[in-house]
Parts: structure tokens; sequence; C-alpha cells
DNA sequence: CGACATTCGACAATCGGTTGCCGAGCGATT
DNA sequence: AATCGCTCGGCAACCGATTGTCGAATGTCG
């Protein structure tokens, strides 16, 4: 059949094998471990070996088979990155991050989500963990035990969440909160409400927790909302339950409800700042192109990706039990904040 | 050291390894090389034996190791996807549909970026290409020769790119093209300027060359413009350009630029579209956040994604050479587009 | 009832590396 | 000069699956 390739170019019966270890071993003369070892214990082999056995290894463009690597060793060479839902813009800035770590450290990563439902988050979970070293889990809408579970299996990371026993990065949303409640607060806003997200997003709990407590002590009065979803759509949804409670200014738990409610705000004559005071969670790509531009609380998407790899990382191959400080947020000020209307 | 394992309990020590094929044979009394069957070859064993193992590879929790599997077949399970740069939201689109078709397939997707640059391009594509079945290459700025060689190791389709004898899929920019043009001519527009993207990019050349050929068709003048980067930044940077070049109209490379430049044609108090007329390009999320919001001519993002991939899976079980009809662009029509001042 | 076909399942080789163990060879030490 | 110890590199087992081959058992048909 041999004699057939040559005629058909596009045939991929045409690809060659790449080389293995045995075809330097023999171009060498050495023993297959030996190439092994010259490739990745430097400097136990003579120096001369070492050399020899690297160039023929480089001339014949060896790249070594990390399927074959994994079976002895156990280590892919891959993390597994799980987001809740790729939908959303902050996780690009997120998995931005943890693509360069892993990239740094030679790393490869997988790349899968969940669209918001735990079940699939579960199977997804479980299928990428016999294939990777470890798992980082982005606000994960799993249960507390599930992700015990699953860390019992391989090392795992959350972020964006917190659960007993399991290393987790995740920001400080208390600096950004209270900035922004100051500064509603010195405009006079008394009455806000809190446009809530996915019950079952640890994060959102943190968000609602946090400002609550904030409002109380300040003496503001704080009513939580629902959506029906984390998206534009759920935030334009809400437009009705926002403007019937009757306050001054909303918290919305990420910049894509508060893009939704702002964008239908302008689409009733609705002003913002001026009638409606609207402060977002995240500081997504976008957040700062509406007018007005949308204020809000910038969470650290990009450090969160890495230093979710860091740690997960360090989990792999030690089990350091570091401890991350929470990352600040901080409070973005743009146009969608002003003065409450008489 | 083992026996402090005990009791520090963050230690990985006490990870069980997953059950394999072996422990399943001896627990129903068969060889591995019948569990082998029993699983993958249904219909091969008789239907008791059958049923016997499954049972029992579900009550051990058993899950395929991929790698292992990977090694006698050649077949990994994954796809890489390599896109030319992670921020550009477009690609998230593209992504997400890449993901759906390939988590319906049961195909898992490593996902990674160049960075613009087309020697992390080479290097992660060849790095990637030991450990996946196929790379799907969106935006490559790689010479075509490289690409060439790229697709002689292993299944490789190209996205928004055309290099003779590589599976390609790509839209068709001329309908999109042909009613923007069409809409500034009737608003009176005959002096237009392309803000141009990176001269490595085939997608590029495209736009182009297509809003070259229609421009001139219908009479109207039309100059290219550099600009540094596909960027916000780099269309924000463009501004004086564009403003120097006496235009009433811009296309522009993507919506990035665009959505750069109209930002700061509203910073520099240039009315938009009351002294210049911008088309974007993509229709990426935000395209409609601005006011006033962009017109782009819409990409089909997922589409291409969700294609590639197919088309992909048809090159590695196959080499089915369907060539896929080229996807269309479509007008969208918003805001920043209007009749030519006086 | 015997020959033949067919079904079922085990054996063993293989994929491409890794690594513990061992032995040969060498120089240094006393 | 004999011993010691160290360096260097090969042997072979192993990781967890897949698959070609083959023998045994079963059933069928004449």
């Amino acid at each position: 059949m041999d004699q057939s390739d040559a005629a058909t170019r596009t045939r991929n019966g045409d690809r060659k094998a790449p080389p293995t270890i045995y075809d330097i071993a023999r171009l060498t003369g050495v023993s297959p471990s030996t190439v092994s070892r010259a490739l990745n214990k430097p400097g136990r082999l003579n120096a001369q070996t070492e050399r020899r056995i690297r160039d023929a290894a480089s001339e014949l463009g060896y790249r070594i088979n990390p399927m074959a690597r994994a079976l002895p060793t156990g280590k892919t060479g891959t993390l597994g990155l799980l987001v809740s839902d790729i939908t959303n813009p902050a996780y690009f800035d997120l998995v931005r991050g943890a693509e360069r770590v892993a990239s740094e450290t030679g790393m490869t990563i997988v790349f899968a989500d969940s669209q918001e439902s735990p079940e699939l988050e579960r199977s997804t979970a479980e299928r990428l963990q016999t294939s990777v070293d470890g798992l980082l889990l982005v606000g994960s809408r799993l249960e507390d035990q599930q992700i015990q579970e699953l860390s019992s299996v391989k090392p795992l990371v959350i972020v964006n969440r917190l659960v007993d026993g399991i290393p987790a990065v995740f920001p400080d949303v208390r600096p950004g909160i209270t900035t922004a409640l100051e500064l509603l607060r010195e405009a006079g806003h008394r009455r806000i409400a809190y446009l809530a997200g996915p019950e079952a997003s640890w994060m959102n709990g943190q968000r609602w927790q946090h400002a609550f407590e904030i409002a109380v002590e300040w003496d503001m009065s704080i009513v939580e909302i629902k959506s029906n979803a984390p998206t534009r759509e759920g935030g334009a949804e809400a437009f009705g339950r926002v403007k019937a409670a009757d306050v001054s200014a909303v918290l919305a738990y990420n910049d894509l409800v508060a893009l939704g409610l702002l964008r239908e705000c302008r689409d009733h004559g609705l002003d913002v700042p001026g009638q409606l005071s609207i402060v977002g969670f995240d500081d997504i790509f976008g957040a700062d192109l509406p007018t007005p531009a949308l204020s809000t609380i910038r969470m650290p998407l990009a450090a969160l990706g890495e230093n979710g790899i860091r740690r997960l990382l360090a989990e792999i191959d030690g089990g350091a039990s570091e401890d991350d400080a929470a990352l600040p947020t901080k409070f973005v000020g743009r146009e969608s904040i002003g003065p409450v209307g008489v």
C-alpha cells in the first residue's frame, strides 16, 4: 500500500510516526533508558553522552509523548479549568491569567464549562479528573460535599468559593463594597437594592451578605431583588421589580446584570444616574462602554486565575498549605452613580 | 515519613489509586482483555458476561484512563484549540461554539493562545500536537508553509484563513461589507477609510480587499490606515490619523479597534455619527453598549467554532474532504452610522 | 454420533516512556 | 598493589489499556 501513499497527498496515511526515544537510542548506540535520563535528569549522565543524545534528539525533531510519560509517572502535565459559564466575560480575564501562569510553567490547560448546571459540572469534573494533574473549579455550583469528594480524588482548588478543607482562592469583596456604599451614602442614598445572582453561587452570598452588613451598619435600608439569570437578559428582566422597589440605587450581582438593567433603564427613559444609581461587580470588558459608563467593583480576575493555578501547582507537588491572602476588590468610579434625586 | 501522613489530613498521600480494568477482572474472575472488550466492543462478548463486567465496573466507579488508552490506539480524545489572542472577545463566542460541539461528541478541548506571536504559535502548536488528535488554528499568524508542515504531522483545520491544501472554515465577508458600504453610500459617504489590522492576518487581508473592490466599484474613495494593534488601544491611537485622512466614514478591522476609535472620538468631542460614521467587524460582546451603539458586520463566530470542530473531527476519522460553504456575514445596523455632514 | 463451524474468552505482545537495581570500569587512597 | 567508592549506563519491570491470535467449549448439521 505504500506505493499509493506517495501519490495521494491528502491521504492521512502519509503521516509518519514521530520519533521515539528508541529511535534516538538506536541512532546514538545507547539504551532507551539512557536516552530518557539524558533528556530529563541533567547531570546524571556523562556530559558528552548527554550532549550526543540531546543533539540526536533535536536533530530527529524529537518531542516527548506526554501520554507515554503520564502512564508510569501519573503526571500528565495538564490542568483542568472548569467554569460555571463561559458566556460571562468575567471568566475570560480569569482564564487569561490562568493560561498565563500555566504556559509559563509548561503546563497545558484543558478548558470546559458547565453551563450553570451542577450535574454537568460534576460529570465534567469527573471526566477531566482522569486526565489532569489537578482541577481548578471556578464559581462552582456544586455542594460542599461533592467538592470534597472530587478533592479526594485529585488535587483541586476552588476559586470564588469557600469549602471546609479545600484550598481556595477568592477575593475580599468587603473593601470594594465598603467604598461603593460609602459613596452612595455620601451622595444621599438611603434606600438601596441588591440585585441578586444565582442562589447556588457562594460569591452571590458573599456579596449580598457584606452589602447587607455594611448597609445596616450605616443605617441604609437594603432589599434583595431576585433575578432569573446572571446575564444581561436577567438584569433587563428585573427592571420592573427594581422600579417597584422604590430605591435610589442598585448594587448588582455582577456587571452583566448591571449592564442589562442599565440598558433597560435607558430604553425606558429612566435616567441613570439621575433617577437611579447603578453599581456593578467584576469590571468586565465593556463595563466602561455604555453612557453612562458603569461604576463597578473590580474583581482581581486575572490575579484570581493566576493564583488559582499557582495554588493548584503547589497543591500538586507538595501540598504546601500556605493560605493565600484574600485578594482585595476595588471600587471603580465611573458615571453610573450620582446624587440622589429629590 | 509515612507515619506522619495519617496525622496531616491535607497530605495528598491519602488519595487512593483509581480502579483499573485489572481490578474489575479480578473481581469478576475474567481476564483484563475480556473486561476491555466488555466495555468497548458491545456484543463481542456473551451478554451475561458483559452485564456482569459492566456492573462490576460501575460498582467500582471505574473510569477509563485516557492516557493508557491513548498509548496503543494513538487516539487521545482531545482536540487542540489555538487562538491568536485570548484578549479578543470575538474568540469567546468562537471558543464557546467549539466547546459545545466538542463536549457533545465527548471530546475534550485543550485551549491555548499565542499572544499574536508567530514563534509562540508555532511552538505551542507543536507542543499540543503531541497530545491531541487534531488541531484547530484560529486566525493563525503563521506562514502558509509552516501551517502545511504542522498539517503533515496531525490533522489540522484552520479558521479564518485559507492555505493551499489545508481544510479551512471561514466566513464570506462580502455580503456584510456590501451592505455596509451600500448604506454608507446611500448616506452620502464618498470618502472612506479602512482602519487596518495585523498584516499577518489573512482575515485582515480579506476585509481590506473586499472593501477595496466594492468601494472602487461604487466609485467611492478608500484609503488604508494602519493601526498598531487590533485592540481598543490600537483604535484609540489611530484617531489622529483618521482625523487627518479627511474621510466621512471608517470601516474598522474589528470591533475592538472600532470601539477604541469611537471612545476616542467621544473624548475629543468628535460627533459620531454626525461628523464620522464608524463600522466595526465581528459583533462582539459589548458592541451594542456604547452610545452610539456600534454598527458592525457580524461574523458567524459560534458557527465558525462549531464547524471548525466538526470539520476537524471529520478530518480525524476519515479524511472526508467535504468543503464547507463559507458562512455568510451580516451587517448589523445600529447607531454609529449616519448621513454625511455638510 | 462424528465432523465442522462458531462463539467465547484468555494469552501475550505492544504503545513510549520511567526508574530501581545492578554491574562494569575507573580513579583515588593507604 | 589491593581495596574502596563512585560514576556511568544497561536490564527489565511497570504504568493501563488494546488487539491479534488461538484454543476450548458449545452448538449444528448431516
